[in-house]
RNA sequence: GGAGGGGUCGCAUAGCCCGGUCUAGUGCGCCCGCCUGCUAAGUGGGUCUAGGGGGUUAUACCUCUAGCGCGGGUUCAAAUCCCGCCCCCUCCGCCA
């Protein structure tokens, strides 16, 4: 949410701001329309209720029937003038709500301008794709070949963009989920359990109602909302709380899976794993003052990118222009490893500084000291990472001749059993285990443990 | 799911039966000061949030409005009365 005082003030940086995103800046004058019509009713509202107020004291006070009864059908008046201007206040309230909280964030200085996702800016890059000496194939022809991904089941389950992991392709995922906290939990992020189900208004602090709702699953018979990444719950664990300024920062992880309709993308990357309703995905969240969220951006991106670096990829960050930047975003980094199946760099952290935005809407504030003002906190969000894509790349990264793939080293220990071992290991290791396999005509069907 | 109890300004509580004297009291904590030669006691004051208006370079400050779990209703007037809902506690039932 945005300042609405501060749009008040000086509304040529948010008209600027929309500009820069590409959007119609009509909004701030409407915004400031709805305003001012607000305020002026409620000078009037609040002078009547003042008259009011006080011709209710001296009612009280009054001893003389007659002139009590006077007293009290002038009040009547007053009060009929109080619920017009009720109901024109009532009318244009909601509406001044709704168009602020239809204001994108305003993105940071830095954030260069561009229209879409092709003006996003490559700021970093590492590693070379790997040379294959055979023609790589894609995850959705390996992972079934391996016996640990299937689709038709998936479908058969919960329709089209639903899949089933099993044997070491679940066992694998697992132990990237458990590893990805860990090691956070090393660079100082305190591990969370969270609900996947949220309240509407949760929901609305994290920025994700009232504009994505066509994107969320629902419960309709109870006021719950399923999380579409667990920044929303670690948005919200914090929501309506005054923080302690010497607390500052809290540093959160938490795994949650993710659930998303992906109205926008119909049509698009309907093969594999890449895009799904369902995905697990582990997040890191920052709350901070809002001095150091800048800093705290680039600490976040950093140990994102540790986590891809761990894992051996390729990789690239991008910085989001401000025509593909997201709504509640300040600015975001995306980090991107390249997968040679699918032969594209796939996004599988967005790291990003929300600067106040959310903490308004979620009402999470802080004070500098014991009787100071409170003032909003910043707060950041980052995956780390998104494991579907990630086990893309795993996959089609560490594909070897024979079609086994090799486990990345810092998941081997997790990983290991017994015939897991001989699909997913080093390349000699696959070799022996996978010429084993296919003596025992067992390479399509390596799956059991 | 059933019965009962509860939700009040950081914490703990009073107020509710019987509407106005509630500008929500008190204790604790916290902040500022005084006193006492020393982390104790005493003493005076302050101490919620949001919004509007005024005021200021900016604070401060002044003033009004709203808020006693949430939402409605009755009334000139609601913490207080009525209706619906939510949450917590105790007990019972049912089920992983």
């Amino acid at each position: 949410m945005i300042d609405l005082q501060l749009l008040r003030q000086q509304p040529e940086i948010f008209r600027e701001a929309l500009r820069k995103r590409g959007e119609d800046i009509a909004l701030v004058d409407e915004i400031l329309a709805a305003d001012e019509a607000r305020r002026k009713i409620l000078a009037e509202l609040e002078a009547l209720r003042n008259q009011r107020n006080t011709a209710s004291k001296e009612i009280g006070k009054m001893k003389e029937d007659a002139a009590r009864e006077d007293a009290k059908a002038r009040a009547r008046v007053v009060n009929e003038k109080i619920d017009a201007r009720e109901k024109e206040i009532a009318e244009v309230e909601p509406r001044l709500r709704a168009l602020v909280a239809e204001h994108p964030n305003i993105p940071a200085p830095d954030v260069p301008i561009g229209k879409d996702e092709t003006e996003n800016v490559i700021i970093k890059s590492f590693g070379k794709p790997r040379d294959f000496d055979f023609e790589p194939r894609a995850h959705w022809d390996l992972g079934p070949a391996l016996g640990i991904l299937d689709f038709e089941r998936g479908i058969k389950l919960a329709g089209s963009r639903f899949f089933v992991m099993s044997g070491a392709g679940a066992k694998l995922q697992r132990a990237l989920l458990q590893w990805l906290l860990d090691f956070h939990i090393a660079q100082g992020y305190r591990e969370f359990q969270l609900p996947y189900l949220v309240k509407e208004d949760i929901m609305f602090g994290a920025g994700q109602l009232p504009k994505f709702r066509d994107n969320l699953y629902r419960d309709y018979e109870r006021d719950a909302w399923f999380v579409p990444t667990a920044e929303v719950p670690l948005t919200g664990l914090h929501a309506g709380e005054i923080l302690n300024a010497k607390n500052l920062p809290l540093n959160y992880t938490a795994y949650t899976p993710c659930w998303r309709k992906e109205p926008m993308s119909a049509g698009k990357d309907v093969r594999g794993i890449k895009r799904v309703y369902q995905f697990d995905k582990v997040e890191m969240y920052k709350y901070c003052l809002p001095a150091e969220s800048a800093k705290e951006l680039e600490n976040l991106l950093n140990d994102a990118i540790a986590t891809v670096a761990a894992l051996g990829f390729t990789y690239r960050v991008k910085i989001l222009c401000t025509g593909d930047l997201g709504f509640s975003a300040h600015k975001t980094y995306d980090i991107e490893v390249w997968s040679p199946g699918v032969n594209e760099w796939l996004e599988v952290s967005s790291c990003s500084n929300v600067g106040d935005f959310q903490a308004r809407r979620s009402n999470i504030r802080f004070r500098r000291e014991a009787g100071a003002k409170t003032e909003f906190v910043h707060t950041l969000n980052g995956s780390g990472l998104g494991v579907p894509r990630t086990m893309i790349a795993i996959l089609e990264n560490n594909q070897q001749k024979d079609g086994s793939v090799a486990v990345p080293e810092v998941l081997r220990e997790r990983a290991m059993n017994r015939v897991a071992l001989c699909l997913f290991r080093t390349a000699s290791r696959a070799k022996r285990c996978a010429s084993k396999l296919s003596r025992r005509k067992k390479i399509s069907r390596a799956d059991e443990l």
